[in-house]
DNA sequence: AACTTTGTTCAAAAAAACTTGAACAAAATG
DNA sequence: CATTTTGTTCAAGTTTTTTTGAACAAAGTT
């Protein structure tokens, strides 16, 4: 075998483009480029890929691949998919908007929201403690204002899953396909 | 006037436990904590603040503040307000939870959205012009995916900024306030 | 049991994002 | 018109995040 063979797997100039999608989507939400290669490429591939099929072909470190599973395992946005000859772990991409959705917000935004309360009482305590009287009242209602935000922001979460479940609002059209909910 | 004189203008506790509040929130949303500190201290002070007055209060540099503004400017997170005896700028934060999400979503979402419309054309054209006939199907159906996806993406934003702007769906307890809108 | 395969961990390197501050522009003031 | 005030810009410095790859663990094979 000549030593100077490339036998670099490229990807095709579509797959390419589409893995750039996902990579953008996920910077987007704050996920490094790594994690929007490997979903992005198992989106494009037709069967489970294997770790090191995602090493070779996006050509990059087996650290970045194990992390980056990890992290998509955690979202639910990869799937195990079990394949009978072989030993390795397959993935396969979870390709309902809805439960990406979900996943991501549970994951990243809920404990925020969790936190958040804990933390306005908080401030509320120091409020009451501070020596300043005269601007008690306005700190109490700046510290209303977010407590109604905070209230909103919850209330809006399970009409964005009802949403992408597939409950119709507002369409004018029904031209949907319906093929992934 | 003695050289020793620490003439920190500091925060007191519960600024400084509402600044973090936005600090985070800020990062949660990808933007960089000096803004969310810029914006915090404004969300707790009742008078408007000139650039100096962050500068010194929040012990940043001029530029950090300078961009900081420029950002949150962009997004109509705070507006200008017009002071009298003085030739500075002074700020305010905008309090509107709905005008803050529409100029947050209006300004990092929609472009990406609509950039997002042109790639997948451009995806469909490199699928055609791609030597692999075979799978041809599964890459169409794949970007079938992306655009139902897009599609929905575009439906939920009107829904949300319904349900900001003060429309009830589905809340059983009307207790809501209703102070800022 | 020794060896291979498969994947994880983590310290160090590389890259990206953020902040600083000095130089600069624009506009008001004297 | 020179000077001061006010704010912006941007190259360089700092910090944070991401990636790498070698060492390691776990589990299957021979």
């Amino acid at each position: 075998m000549p030593a100077t063979q490339s036998d670099t797997p490229t990807l095709s100039a579509w797959e390419t483009s589409m893995i750039d999608v996902f990579v953008r989507a996920a910077s987007l939400i704050g996920l490094p480029r790594s994690i929007g290669e490997i979903y992005g490429l198992l989106f494009c591939t037709p069967q489970a890929l294997s770790f090191d099929e995602l090493v070779e072909r996006l050509q990059i470190s087996k650290g970045s691949v194990s992390q980056g599973l990890k992290v998509l395992r955690q979202l639910g946005a990869v799937k195990l998919h079990y394949v009978p000859g072989s030993r390795r772990d397959h993935y396969q991409p979870e390709l309902s908007m809805k439960r990406l959705v979900r996943g991501f917000i549970k994951d990243q935004f809920e404990p925020h929201l969790l936190s958040g309360s804990q933390r306005l009482d908080n401030i509320e305590a120091l409020i009451q403690e501070a020596g300043d009287e005269a601007s008690h009242a306005h700190a109490l209602s700046r510290l209303g204002t977010l407590r109604s935000w905070q209230k909103r922001t919850r209330k809006l979460m399970p009409i964005i899953m009802a949403v992408l479940g597939g409950a119709k609002f507002f369409d004018k059209e029904s031209t949907d396909q319906e093929t992934i909910i």
